[in-house]
DNA sequence: GCAAGGTC
């Protein structure tokens, strides 16, 4: 058998395909993998790479003493299987091959991808023979001679990939680890450090910078309008900028008629039909139609899936020799522009046009199938129109420009006009996307004097250079050689994902600035782009054979240590600077009880809330929702009233919840409560907010003689207060458990809301889980909710109810659990059931039982009962001996355990009996069958 | 929990 193994699926159903010819090919699924099989040949796609370098075991714990982040430089790395149903298959099918050819991509890492497949077949079948087919698309012609002329897998070449890997996993992690670790972050919120994001994100601090120390220059620009049939035409001054005030004006004030045409130059100018698309050029047009780089991405792949347009992941703009463009037009006169493509056809160029890159690995981007905006949709069908539309330009002809530059001369001043006329259009014609702006001029002739009908002075200033968009960082990373056409739109996600940079155009945050420089001051290597350049050189060694892996890695080894050197000497003051620097941008403002300073604090777990810095002195704080309906941030609004920044929660995947002003929210949230308290009016309450006082617990929690002075109140009242606000402070714990329990038992429905169904129950007097336990089915059904949920809820609420009496009586958790699984329903039914009862039933000893039932008798302020009867005692042993084969031992075993009668051994459940007793189960249901025949006997005899 | 690179 012949094992074909691709980089992806949809590659190997191709190979398949073309191979086969006529033959037809067999689709197979085998754990969610496909394969295809024609004769005796089989194609297995991958998914990309799919085992993963990584430390070897030992290395997962950042704190550890002996495993530093330094340790990481030599750690050994081993590869996991990432993707394990597809490594599985492939070894699975290698087993019986017995030749096996690698159709990995064309490229660097498309040979270490095939490497990978290699080590995997060679695993588990040592003989086989393995080659490699190398070719640049999947069409007929190239495919048919890779796999003709086969040759063996390139082992430097998969080398060098192997060396970027490991030395990117090294400084990445380590610096990672070392500066998230130095500034004492975690979880969410660890500062990442990479190759390629490191000097992204510094290029982006850079120009923020420059933004911020960019000093505005004043200049003026002299303009003036004439007229020439009926056509205003303004003309600018020759000079441009001028940039002293006086100039300026004095060249206004010289500007006098008549206005004399001194020169009328024509000329034409061809203006070059676009180059093919590759990923960043794509990605650039496509942001021009109003697409994010990550959606303009997501679209191309799902319109490859679908076979409208070829692979998207390109650094090619040079169709291959072997691209059959005419069998791509044939094609595609079939789609909704046929007009275009038959123009295109009757005008087309004599070579399509070539861009500055060409690559082996894949074709640039064009369209390869027939999709209509019924079919994909208007998006989808935008995108698809601007390959096809790019595609049929790279065709078309040059467009031709007539252009006309007339100077003018008016009291010894210059100026001049531009005007330009598309003679022909060319490729514009079929290539909307780029405006092709005509200005038509009239025609003038030299030494024509023509009026002023105004001069324009205008005073301007020079602009800060421009934040980076999406799509031009990421033309900027591609000269720079950072990242691939696959990763670049994806880094950028990173660190915005990472909370290191913000916004449409891209700013960095605080937190992003500051690791930025932590960087550059000690490891400076890290953020520079040269990195980047300095490793691809290396890799062009390893790939010619002069250097080796090994020393590459080593070489940026010692590089890395060096970088240690400082980091670790300097630990204490980076860790010290980030975490100083980055507070501030959680700090909200004024502390309104004392003048600290307001920040939101977040705690381990899910917990946040914002708290003054003067804390444990000022104790003012409130609360915010927990982590999970979003990470709080403060955004850069403040209120008016307090002057707060406004807090925002931000969440995964959500809309964000934006608080506003933290105290408003704090306010208008509370203001419902404190009303509860009887003896709060408004006066009172003003006075309250004034000394800032918003919520029922603060009042609870005050001493009297403190409130009594903060409100003016005379101590009485203030004590009486106090004691409302506790009343009301319990009602309002009781009335979220309830919520709380209303949320955890309900399903969540559209169009009900728990606030909506906790109104109408509390119309009823459900206010609580108390309240809850004791209401009726019919009730629940007036607030909403249907009849069997009614019934069930009720069961479970009185459930927890009588759970949470039991536990108020003082009985330890372990025990309560016992009982409540053995079905004890509240104290009443405790003492009800009885302790030898509850003996059997949960396999404890009665002298603990009895324990707890005096805690319950206690808390039900009923007299305890006596223990069990001497008498009653030495009947029940009677009995249990009674029966054959049980020895007197062990009728003292059962006897501890509660088991004081014949009837009580019938209850108990043998297999509790057995564990608190020891006796084996079988005997004890033994037992039970002969006590039970006893018994039948005896009622016979009656 | 860490990188960057494949692919979905």
């Amino acid at each position: 058998m012949h094992l074909i193994v691709a980089e992806k699926n949809i590659s190997a159903h191709r190979i398949a395909q073309i191979l086969a010819g006529g033959t037809r090919v067999i689709e197979k699924k085998d754990a969610g993998v496909s394969t295809y099989s024609f004769g005796d040949t089989i194609t297995v796609g991958l998914r990309g790479h799919v085992v993963e370098v990584d430390f070897e075991p030992g290395y997962e714990n950042w704190r550890s003493e002996k495993y530093t982040p330094r340790s990481l430089i030599d750690a050994k790395t081993i590869k996991v299987p990432t993707e394990k149903r597809i490594v599985s298959l492939v070894q699975k099918l290698a087993r019986h091959a017995d030749r096996v050819t690698i159709a990995t991509d064309f490229d660097t890492e498309g040979e270490l991808i095939g490497k990978e497949a290699y080590e995997l077949v060679r695993a588990v079948n040592k003989n086989v023979k393995i080659d490699r087919a190398r070719f640049s698309a999947i069409t007929a012609q190239e495919i048919g001679s890779a796999f003709a002329n086969t040759t063996d897998l390139d082992f430097a070449l998969a080398a060098a990939g192997e060396a970027r890997q490991s030395i990117d996993l090294m400084w990445g992690a380590s610096l990672t680890r070392f500066i998230s670790l130095a500034a004492k972050r975690g979880g969410n919120n660890i500062l990442s450090v990479g190759r390629v994001q490191s000097p992204t994100l510094s290029m982006i601090v850079d120009r923020e910078k420059e933004i911020e120390k960019f000093v505005p220059e004043k200049y003026w620009q002299l303009g003036l309008l004439t007229e020439k049939a009926g056509e205003q035409i303004e003309a600018r001054h020759t000079n441009g900028r001028f940039k002293d005030q006086k100039a300026a004006e004095l060249a206004r004030d010289r500007t006098k008629e008549p206005l004399v045409v001194t020169e009328v130059r024509e000329g034409t100018k061809q203006d070059r039909s676009p180059s093919p698309f590759d990923t960043t050029t794509y990605i650039v047009a496509a942001a021009r139609l109003g697409f994010s780089a990550a959606n303009a991405m997501r679209i191309a792949e799902e319109l490859y899936m679908n076979g409208y347009i070829s692979y998207p992941r390109t650094d090619n703009t040079v169709y291959p020799a072997s691209l059959d463009l005419n069998g791509v037009l044939a094609t595609i006169r079939n789609s909704p522009f046929t007009k275009d493509v038959d123009w295109i056809i009757s005008h087309r160029r004599a070579e399509p046009t070539r861009g500055k890159k060409s690559s082996t690995d894949h074709p640039p981007i064009y369209p390869t199938g027939v999709a209509t905006r019924e079919g994909i949709g208007d998006d989808a069908f935008r995108i698809y129109e601007l390959v096809l539309r790019r595609f049929l330009a790279t065709l078309a002809p040059d467009a031709l420009w007539k252009t006309l530059k007339v100077n003018f001369e008016a009291g010894g001043e210059t100026y001049t006009v531009t005007g330009g006329l598309l003679l022909e259009p060319g490729w514009h014609a079929v290539y909307p996307f780029s405006e092709a702006k005509e200005t038509i001029l009239p025609a003038f002739v030299t030494g024509e004097k023509l009026p002023i009908r105004k001069v324009n002075l205008e005073e301007k200033e020079t602009l800060p250079p421009a934040r980076y968009t999406q799509s031009k960082l990421i033309q900027r990373m591609e000269e720079l050689g950072l990242g691939t056409k696959s990763t670049r739109h994806e880094v950028i996600a990173r660190l915005v994902s990472r909370k290191y940079i913000e916004g449409n155009p891209l700013r960095p945050t605080l937190v992003g600035r500051v690791v930025t420089e932590a960087l550059e001051q000690n490891a400076d290597t890290i953020t520079k782009p040269e990195m980047t350049q300095t490793i691809e050189s290396h890799m062009q060694q390893i790939k010619e054979s002069k250097r080796t892996r090994d020393d590459v890695i080593a070489e940026s080894r010692s590089m890395l240590h060096k970088a240690f050197d400082q980091l670790e000497a300097n630990e204490q003051v980076i860790g010290n600077d980030i975490r100083d620097r980055t507070a501030e941008e959680l700090n909200l403002g004024r502390c309104p009880a004392c003048g600290g300073t307001l920040a939101i604090k977040h705690m381990r777990g899910s917990t946040q809330f914002i708290g003054c810095s003067r804390y444990p002195e000022c104790t003012f704080n409130i609360g915010l929702p927990v982590t999970q309906w979003g990470w709080a941030v403060r955004t850069d609004d403040i209120c008016d009233k307090h002057h707060l920044h406004f807090v925002r929660l931000v969440r995964k995947g959500a809309r964000p919840w934006d608080i506003g002003c933290p105290l408003c929210h704090h306010i208008s949230s509370n203001a419902e409560s404190l009303t509860e308290i009887p003896s709060m009016d408004e006066a009172l309450l003003e006075k309250a907010r004034s000394k800032h006082i918003y919520t029922v617990a603060e009042i609870a929690r005050s001493e009297p003689d403190a409130l009594a002075k903060s409100l003016d109140l005379p101590l009485e009242k203030a004590g009486k207060l106090k004691s409302e606000a506790g009343i009301v402070l319990e009602k309002l714990r009781r009335r979220s458990e309830c919520r709380k329990f209303l949320r955890n038992h309900l399903i969540p429905r559209k169009g009900r809301s728990y606030a909506k169904i906790m109104e109408a129950l509390g119309q009823s007097g459900v206010t609580d889980l108390a309240s809850l336990a004791h209401a009726t089915p019919a009730t629940l059904q007036q607030a909403g909710i249907g009849e069997t949920e009614a019934r069930d809820l009720l069961t479970e609420a009185r459930l927890t109810h009588n759970s949470q009496l039991l536990k108020g009586t003082g009985i330890p958790a372990v025990s309560l659990k016992k009982y409540l699984e053995a079905g004890v329903s509240g104290p009443e039914d405790f003492v009800s059931t009885g302790a030898e009862k509850l003996a059997t039933l949960t396999g404890m000893s009665t002298g603990t039982i009895n324990r707890h039932l005096a805690l319950v008798c206690e808390y039900l302020h009923r007299p305890v009962p006596l223990a069990v009867p001497k008498a009653k005692l030495a009947k029940g042993r009677k009995e249990l001996l009674s029966v054959k084969g049980l020895a007197a031992t062990t009728a003292d075993k059962l006897i501890g355990a509660g088991v004081i009668s014949g009837d009580l051994l019938l209850a108990a459940d043998t297999k509790k009996l057995a564990a608190s007793t020891g006796i084996d189960e079988e005997k004890l249901r033994g037992y039970q069958a002969l006590m039970k025949k006893k018994k039948e006997n005896a009622i016979i005899r009656i």
